[in-house]
RNA sequence: GGAAGGAUGGCUGAGUGGUUUAAAGCGACGGUCUUGAAAACCGUUGUCAGGCUACGCUUGACCGUGAGUUCGAAUCUCACUCCUUCCGCCA
């Protein structure tokens, strides 16, 4: 949610943002009527209200009944007044929210400016430590049925299309990479939280994801239920409506979630394979900061995301987003891709993004310096760390051998229960 | 799923239609006293939104949420949410 003191005052610069996003500056006219309006409206119906209670008070003192009487009369017109006035306002507030809840974030000033995708920036490429493939590499979903890793039709005949089970040491490499990162994000500062899958529709739209992405939720038909699509749904609203003590910023928090996605997806995109799913898994990273604080976590957050692909010895790049690719409330984002000789791809495993105040101002998450101090927003940063599908991917096909068995990363043996897989 | 009870400020807790401007206590913060600390005493103590030549003053809203009754609601009515306890069911 952008400051509507903001959007009052600096309207040039709230519709140079939507331009540079590629969106429609439309609704931006309509929302500075509406809060003119809606202030008119406000100081007529105040002014009403403080002669009813001063009025109340006098009529609740008087002695002489037709005095009493008439006073009665004259407060119920006023009341009339007011309730006209304030179903107005009601009427504004909610036009005026819902406008308002519909613009995404302003950019820092660092996000370049592009039309779509193909404007993102390269920063820099990173060699991994792991052997580079000689041989024609085989594609994770192959090295996956040959080892027994990935079984395809059984997860077809449970769910449908792009659903898929791990089997014995897939769902181990899986587990053990789960396991495994969220012991690193421990080492680099991060506390862990087991959070519900299941968040109520409030939660979604503090965190952003409502109304806009209503269209890519799953929902309980019955109970206000909604399966989280990322781990940072509930992790914004973890510290929803309090104030935190300065004295705990920054907050650095990771937690592991499946994730769900109501995607759709075309026939002949990613289908190959465990790449894009309905449910993924991940680990995620995610701060609350002192808005001065951000820009280092942001940075922070994107060399421990780094680290992880590192101790993996995989090669990896990272993409700066251009405005027009950006997500609806971030300021700026990394992406990390990692390379995957199998697929011939970068493969996107971890976006880390800069929210500033603009879910803290949804949820109500503020901070105040010292005692007596006035509240702050908060700034918010999320960054997974890493995606699940892809990073497994990742792991199997740099990590395969001539032979068709993979070995495993010396970082994960110890989770995983061996160093090689392969055909039993 | 059934039954009963509850929800008031940072915490405890009073208030059942108009001196409530939400009592009192605790805590926290500031001060006096002290070599220093404690004790004692004095003072301050929420959030949100308006307005005002504005580091302050002022108006309104907020007693779980939303409606309603009334000149006036923490207080009365209705609906809902959540919590606690008991029963049932269950991993």
């Amino acid at each position: 949610m952008l400051d509507i003191n903001l959007i009052r005052k600096e309207p040039d610069a709230v519709r140079a943002m939507l331009t540079a996003r590629g969106g429609s500056a439309n609704s931006l006219d309509a929302i500075l009527t509406l809060d003119v309006q809606r202030r008119e409206i406000l100081t007529q119906s105040e002014v009403l209200r403080a002669t009813r209670n001063t009025v109340s008070k006098e009529i609740g003192r008087m002695s002489d009944p037709a005095e009493r009487e008439a006073r009665k009369m004259e407060m119920r017109s006023v009341g009339d007044q007011i309730t006209a006035l304030e179903a107005d306002l009601g009427g504004i507030e909610t036009q005026l929210a819902d406008l308002t809840a519909a613009l995404p974030n302003m950019l820092d000033p660092r996000t370049p400016i592009g039309p779509d995708e193909d404007h993102n920036v390269i920063l820099r490429v990173e060699k991994g430590s792991a052997p580079e493939v000689t041989f024609a590499p085989k594609m994770h979903d192959e090295l996956g049925v040959a080892l027994d890793m990935i079984d395809f039709e059984r997860g077809v005949k449970l769910s449908g299309s792009r659903f898929y089970v791990l089997n014995g040491w897939g769902a181990r490499l899986q587990r053990g990479l789960i396991a495994w990162m969220l012991d690193l994000r421990q080492e680099q500062g991060y506390a862990e939280r087991y959070l519900p899958f299941m968040v109520k529709q409030q939660t979604l739209f503090a965190a952003g994801q409502l109304p806009k992405f209503r269209d890519n939720l799953y929902h309980d038909a019955e109970e206000d239920f909604w399966l989280v699509p990322t781990a940072e749904v509930p992790l914004t609203n973890l510290h929803g409506d309090e104030i935190l003590d300065v004295a705990d910023l920054p907050r650095l928090y990771c937690a592991y979630t499946p994730c769900f996605r109501r995607e759709k997806m075309s026939a002949g995109k990613d289908v190959r394979g465990i790449k894009r799913g309905h449910q993924f898994d991940k680990v995620e990273m995610y701060a609350f900061t002192r808005p001065e604080d951000s820009d280092a976590t942001l940075e922070k957050m994107r060399a421990d995301a780094e680290e992880t692909l590192r101790k993996l010895g995989l090669t990896y790049r990272i993409k700066q987003l251009c405005s027009g690719d950006l997500g609806f409330g971030s300021r700026i984002t990394y992406d990390l891709e990692v390379w995957s000789p199998g697929c011939s791809e970068w493969l996107e495993v971890s976006s880390v993004s800069n929210v500033g105040d603009f879910q803290a101002r949804r949820a109500g998450i503020r901070f105040r310096r010292e005692k007596g101090a006035k509240v702050e927003f908060v700034h918010t940063l999320n960054g997974s760390g890493l995606g699940l599908p892809r990073t497994v991917i990742a792991v199997m096909e740099n990590y395969q051998q001539a032979d068709g068995s993979i070995v495993v990363p010396e970082v994960l043996r110890k989770y995983v229960g061996t160093d090689v897989i392969s055909k039993k």
